[in-house]
RNA sequence: GGGCCCGUGGCUUAGGUUGGUUAGAGCGUCCGGCUGAUAACCGGGAGGUCUCGAGUUCAAAUCUCGACGGGCCCA
């Protein structure tokens, strides 16, 4: 064991950090887990081209808390590290790079070069994200981590797709996106958020002919250009709707809505919605026909009778809901938009018109055919595009699709096998999102992404291709280090096996949420390589990201483990919350929230910062994150356990005690190391099932209140004369065996949260190479012994209680006092002994009850008993005097009644009648702790008085030993002139005043050496000291 | 607009499933103690309409409904 100095964190753990470098502590570990039982690990990945934040920190401190404490439970954890590398967030920084902002441009610029640039820019920050990685403590493989962009990887989400193809559950569809027809090109969400406008526009009610010609069908739209497309009429199947005859025109509506008509009307008939399904009725233009079903009404849950008429106006081309609608009806599809945003030339009287500049001579063609029933002012948000301010459009683009629909109930069914953390994700936002599943629009029309592998013939035949070789075989010769990412992957041309045409692929990239979802088994190049290593590593048992992967990886993940090999893709997910600024809103630069992690290492140190997020909220809450906050970590809870080991260390090597010498067994030592062992395997119990239960905030906090509260201020500080004094006897033997087996068991239970601190604390108690080698605590039942715990919690009541007693009273910890009275039911036993040497009193009484201690009194409650007794009052009140005020206490609390003689009557006096009011017996004052009242006796005898005043010398004496920086072990003689109290005090208490100081000599007399004058509760005393 | 989560002293929070004495802690603050863990340690006091409103109940921080505020995700 060496020297233990103060606190320093950020030189420990850089340290610390040296040492596993030189050692190569991790890989290490994980080669003595060669042969254990895997726990499998995916790491979700994350993408280098922005600087790593605090909250990044947060979900790599979870994954490695999980995956350090299965380990060090005995199971084998791979922890292979990921790079996140494509998507259309690296486009766009490097589209702001190169300072272009369209498809156009990137085309100009090239997609090789730009492809290029992406490359490089997803590994800008690697190094600061393996520089914090590092730092934090998060121990994964970095050297060897799978990468997205990699042509096996890439090869492996190939094969998954065929996968998916063959299944028959890969199709081409339709997407509608916000697109903007100016710039051509489609927006992001976040694009189009950003430019939300309040515009006011017609809306109008248009007629639909029945096919019968009996009625009309009236809808409601704010968008007229669409009515073009208009393929289907949706209505609520369990909404009432009417038949009205509206002054001549025979409508049908929804009843709620019927004071929107203008003018009289009579209802004709009424039936549910779902009555008018399948009903035809005519187009309102001839220029949409398209083959199949159409011109029909339909059924849909979201139609509302909030607005409108309750029969929705639907065009698959230009919703997304009546895409969806559209296509689970199997209604056909009309596109009359060209990507330009104006009508196509089979819209003759509109060929070649932007669609937003149509809406009044569509108005006026409807009008002639008088379909038109009325226009209204709409005003509501649209959104234009953020770059040119043109209107966009929600816009049909083809785009390809897994059927996601088509497994739903599989995912829900594989999501019953995940345990969640926090459990509502399970059934709430995830499940969910799983029961409302859409197919998955894999498809995207960019540059930086894995190539979609579909071929396609002009005479329309379709190929998927699953490997490399295939592609080999079916495209002709490829270069062996040929690189599957556009433009390189555009240039194969197939032959098609039909027609003998050629086949050319899909210029599309697909989803990256696709890539990071095929994590777990293209990180491993399956099926082309490792299919042991799959075989066993999939499902996966624990992964971890934060909350707002719901619906982006971990829904990719079971979204694939689903459809690839049918069962789920992780069993236990931790879902962290989010970390947000002090203020409770993201960390922000200019608000000053935002918190750089490297000063909060060099200030606090990763451990505390660790420490601070596993323990601050349960998993999933979010954390308003402070340096402030971790700053209380640091000083409430790593040092007060520096302490204890700094402590431990200082008096182990004074005594030369040694951790791996024989120790005593644990029933033959003081009652205060039992109760400390039985804590302790109690807590490794506690902590095991909470991590079990993957409750890391109930473990931690579980810890730290064990260390500061259990081992810090009561054993401790109650067997702190145990260690320092002089005789090396069983009882020192005793403290040291359970101190070392409390910082043996500490810093294993802290490893996975605190990998420096407990390093250090092992290693040095220990002198073993690594706590990372350890393994977790096993607790020892037969160590639990319940009922001294609670007879321990009864003693610490009571010091509490006696402390609080002792303050009201003025009476200094130093004074001892004679007596004090413990109020419980049950008898202290062996621990009573504590209470009176930590409360500093010579005799420890015990009372089941507290009402001897107290005095009462009685009196009559006017306000009640006036009104009751009237004039009697004043003779009642003189026979309640009369008698005792206990008993009347007693029978009040016990009967609820008493009675009293008056004028030789008798009279009932209920509890309202009477005030009972109660003081502490004079002499004495009380205290109170859960549930356990101590009185002191507030009397000081002078012999106390004396006994005070010699441990108030004893001290002034410690006090000028440290002045003249004496070791502990030197002997001194002491000199000392003073009043005569004083003087008397130190006689009678000679004997153990020179204990406590060392001291050979204690004798009245002349400065001799250190001298130095004190006054003690008026009395004067000067000592002098030298060291013999 | 929809789904999910959250709202408890100045700050961070426990408790909420299973309704039941005086809502528990830590930090901060004020006061005191201790002085061989000492740039450490201990105790005590003050501080709460449990966001608001309604309902269920003998009884609501807890259950139900609604409102308000915050967050995330999706439209």
């Amino acid at each position: 064991m060496k020297e233990v100095g103060e606190y320093s964190p950020n030189q420990l753990e850089e340290r610390t950090l040296e040492y596993w470098k030189k050692n190569d502590t991790f890989l290490e570990s994980l080669r003595r887990r060669e042969d254990a039982p895997p726990f499998i690990f995916v790491e979700g990945p994350p993408t280098a081209n922005g600087l790593p934040g605090v909250h990044h920190i947060l979900a790599r401190a979870m994954k490695d808390a999980f995956c350090r404490y299965k380990h060090m439970s005995g199971y084998l954890v791979k922890r292979k590290g990921g790079w996140d590398t494509h998507g259309l967030p690296v486009e766009l920084e490097v589209e702001k790079e190169l300072n272009i902002n369209s498809k156009r441009e990137i085309e100009e610029y090239g997609i090789e070069k730009f492809n290029q640039k992406c490359k490089e820019s997803v590994f800008r920050y690697e190094k600061e994200w393996r520089a914090m990685t590092e730092r934090m403590a998060f121990w994964i493989d970095m050297d060897n981590p799978y990468i997205t962009l990699k042509n096996e990887y890439m090869e492996s989400v190939w094969w998954s797709l065929k996968e998916i193809w063959k299944k028959g559950l890969l199709y081409k569809g339709h997407k509608i996106i916000p697109y903007c027809p100016r710039c051509g090109t489609a927006l992001s969400t976040h694009e189009m958020a950003q430019g939300y406008r309040t515009v006011t526009e017609p809306s109008v009610y248009v007629k639909f002919m029945t096919e019968d010609k009996s009625a009309y069908f009236l809808a409601w739209t704010t968008t007229p250009w669409t009515l073009l497309a208009n393929l289907a009429l949706t209505v609520h199947p369990d909404y009432t709707y009417v038949k009205v005859n509206n002054e001549g025109n025979i409508l049908i509506l929804v009843k709620d809505r019927l004071d929107i008509l203008e003018g009289d009307f009579t209802i004709l008939e009424e039936f549910p919605g779902r009555d008018l399904e399948g009903m035809r009725y005519h187009p309102l233009f001839e220029y949409c026909n398209p083959e199949g079903k159409r011109h029909v009404v339909i059924l849909g849950d979201f139609v509302t009778t909030d607005e409108g008429t309750g029969i929705v106006h639907t065009a698959p081309a230009f919703g997304e809901e009546d895409y969806v609608i559209c296509r689970e009806n199997n209604v056909a599809f009309c596109q009359p938009v060209e990507e330009d945003g104006r009508f196509s030339k089979d819209v003759v009287p509109l060929a070649g018109v932007f669609v937003k500049d149509a809406d009044e001579q569509i108005l006026e063609m409807l009008d002639d055919k008088r379909l038109l029933y009325k226009i209204e002012p709409y005003t509501h948000e649209y959104p234009f595009c953020w770059r040119c301010d043109t209107a966009l459009l929600y816009y049909a683009r083809e785009s390809w699709f897994i059927k996601m629909t088509e497994v739903r109930d599989k995912l829900v069914q594989d999501n019953d096998k995940v345990n969640w953390t926090p459990s509502h994700i399970k059934h709430g936002r995830f499940g969910n999102f799983l029961e409302n599943v859409r197919d998955w629009s894999l498809s995207r029309e960019r540059y930086w992404g894995t190539p979609l592998p579909i071929w396609v013939c002009e005479c329309g035949l379709q190929e998927c291709i699953g490997s490399v070789q295939e592609l080999r075989e079916k495209g002709g010769h490829l270069p062996e280090d040929f690189d599957l990412h556009r433009p390189y992957v555009d240039e194969i041309l197939l032959k098609c096996p039909e027609c003998g045409g050629t086949m050319k692929r899909v210029p599309d990239v697909i989803d990256c949420w696709y890539d990071s979802g095929s994590a777990p088994f293209a990180q491993w190049h399956y099926p082309f390589e490792n299919q042991d290593v799959f075989s066993y590593s999939f499902p996966a048992d624990f992964i971890s990201e934060a909350l707002d992967q719901t619906r982006g990886w971990f829904y990719s993940l079971h979204a694939l483990g689903t459809l690839l090999f049918e069962t789920e893709t992780f069993r236990n997910c931790v879902c962290d919350g989010l970390v947000l600024g002090r203020d409770g809103s993201r960390m922000s630069k200019s608000r000053g929230t935002a918190v750089d992690p490297w000063a909060v290492f060099q200030s606090y140190g990763a451990d505390a910062i660790r420490w601070y997020l596993y323990s601050v909220v349960s998993p999933g809450e979010n954390i308003r994150f402070s340096e402030e906050a971790v700053e209380d970590v640091y000083k409430g809870f790593l040092n007060t356990l520096w302490n204890v080991y700094s402590f431990y260390v200082t008096y182990a090597l004074i005594d030369e005690y040694h951790p791996d010498e024989e120790r005593l067994p644990v029933e033959e030592r003081p009652v205060l190391d039992r109760w400390m062992e039985s804590r302790l395997h109690s807590l490794v119990q506690q902590v095991v099932s909470h991590l079990d239960s993957y409750e890391v905030h109930l473990a931690t906090r579980a810890i730290e209140d064990f260390v500061t509260n259990e081992v810090s201020n009561w054993y401790v500080r109650r067997s702190r004369r145990r260690f320092w004094k002089l005789e090396k006897d069983r009882d020192k033997k005793a403290a040291y065996d359970t101190l070392t087996e409390v910082m043996d068991m500490i810093s294993r239970l802290i490893a996975p949260f605190m990998p420096y601190i407990s390093e250090e604390i092992y290693r040095n108690v220990l002198g073993k190479e690594s706590v990372h080698f350890s393994d977790y605590p096993v607790a020892d039942v037969t160590k639990i012994d319940t009922a001294l715990e609670s007879q321990m919690e009864k003693a610490v009541a009571a010091s509490e209680a006696g402390r609080a007693a002792r303050a009201e009273a003025g009476i200094k910890l130093r004074q001892p006092i004679a007596k004090a009275v413990v109020i419980t039911g049950e008898p202290l036993g062996v621990v009573a002994s504590l209470i009176k040497e930590e409360l500093n009193v010579k005799a420890l009484e015990v009372k089941p009850s507290s009402s001897e201690l107290m005095e009462f009194s009685v009196k009559l409650n006017y306000k009640n008993a006036g009104p009751k007794y009237k004039q009697k009052v004043g003779a009642v009140e003189k026979a309640l005097a009369e008698l005792d005020p206990r008993k009347v206490k007693d029978d009040l609390t016990r009967e609820g009644v008493i009675s009293v003689t008056v004028e030789s009557e008798p009279v009932e006096l209920t509890e309202e009648d009477v005030v009972v009011k109660s003081a502490v017996t004079e002499g004495y004052t009380g205290g109170e702790s859960q549930g356990v009242t101590v009185f002191v006796e507030t009397g000081l005898t002078e012999e106390l008085k004396k006994e005070g005043l010699a441990r108030d010398i004893v001290r002034r004496i410690q006090e000028m030993r440290k002045e003249m920086k004496l070791d502990y072990k030197d002997s001194i003689q002491v000199y000392y002139t003073g009043t005569e109290t004083a003087a008397q005090a130190v006689r009678e208490f000679k004997d153990y005043i020179k204990q406590e100081t060392l001291a050979t000599i204690l004798e009245q007399g002349q400065n001799q050496g250190y001298t130095k004058s004190w006054t003690i509760e008026g009395e004067t005393i000067e000592l002098s000291l030298a060291v013999q």
